[in-house]
DNA sequence: CCTACCGATCGGTAGG
DNA sequence: CCTACCGATCGGTAGG
């Protein structure tokens, strides 16, 4: 029916990854069974085996073929920006934007580290290393002067800081207090811009009047 | 045998428990099987359902009482320092030397994100809350003058930032380039402190001079 | 707390 | 001789 240009095999092995996935996200690793994945691809239990030599090998392509970072990396190089600061300020929305807003990113990692201990994880760095050099390369040929700090530590910081802000988001979102939330990732940016620029240049950040001056919690 | 001021069935209960804890981390959630714990904890199948009423409760039992945030929080809160600087130093320090150089800590984490959805973060998140609003008190009251960021948020930023350093230490650890990773931690450190502190103080941190001036990646 | 089991389902494979 | 798939069943294990 659809894609006459693929083989009536690779239709079938696509079917069933497009099932595994889905599957995988919605009732995790173990939740789905052969069978699961098998009823909803459309063939026989027995059939899988003719494409995939276990349930791992198939978690494993969907791992790659859905790569987390075949859309966030990218993204995040497609970044515009004169300046450092306008450039990382992109960098961050379109990350974030790359993520979305489902745990769908989060989840086929998590199952990774859980069902197969990290073991991919190394690889799948290396393979993604060359896309890092490039977002270091392209954050520091904006205009703005970087302080004395490792290029490669400012590019890990940003990853994790704005990782961190993803996960906080999608994990507990709903149910953090509006003063962990409000403008956050504004903030986020903020910190990491002043925190990586050499001083009395402005990180231009939307005013946050209602917090000056705060210097204890009660209000909370 | 050991500990005599505990019934018979507390002592069991704990060597259920205890077998639990050792098998998850060694070999996931169903990697384990009632009938392993039941023998490490040396009792009958069946017996182990006189104390928890299904494997998902054992799993539970487990989560909460080796807690992530049991160790690491108070580390944190017992962090010292006359000035803000000082005492996020030591925060810094304290938090990943509860963390410890394991994955132990990640992985009940990532079975339960995996296996449960992450359905018990928020109430993790709820029984944590006072001693994050102690953290960001004691951070306050330090001296030195903060950015108008809104306090909750510098809070927020530091977990995440440590977090995401010790995530990225665990998993891929040594694989890291040696520049991603010399003093990364100190360098995270000082630029959270930049990030967050007004300008023109000293953030005093080590001297990096091999990296003075690089813009760009060629010695990479 | 044990022995002895249950209904069902698991991932994977048989011959054709 | 191939690719693609079937009905049936393998040895073991799941939670209870």
């Amino acid at each position: 029916m659809s894609d006459l240009t693929s083989t009536r095999g690779e239709r079938t092995q696509a079917e069933i990854l497009k099932a595994a996935h889905r599957q995988f996200l919605e009732r995790g690793y173990h939740g789905t069974s052969m069978r699961d994945i098998a009823r909803e691809a459309g063939i026989a239990l027995g059939g899988i085996y003719n494409h995939f030599a276990s349930k791992e090998d198939i978690f494993l392509a969907v791992f790659i073929e859905h790569h987390p970072y075949r859309d966030v990396l990218p993204a995040m190089n497609a970044a515009q920006g004169e300046t450092i600061e306008a450039f990382v300020r992109d960098a961050a929305a379109q990350m974030l934007d790359a993520l979305g807003e489902s745990q769908d990113f989060l989840n086929l990692t998590f199952i990774e580290l859980v069902e197969f201990k990290g073991q991919h994880i190394p690889q799948l760095f290396e393979s993604i290393f060359p896309q890092i050099l490039e977002f270091a390369q392209r954050m520091v040929e904006g205009q703005g002067e970087l302080r004395s700090v490792p290029l490669p530590i400012l590019v890990r910081a940003f990853i994790g800081l704005f990782i961190s802000y993803y996960m906080t988001e999608t994990l507990i979102g709903r149910q953090l207090p509006d003063e962990m939330q409000r403008n956050a990732l504004d903030h986020f940016v903020d910190i990491y811009l002043h925190g990586i620029l050499k001083d009395s240049i402005n990180t231009g950040e939307t005013p946050v009047g209602e917090w000056q001056g705060v210097t204890n919690l009660d209000s909370l």
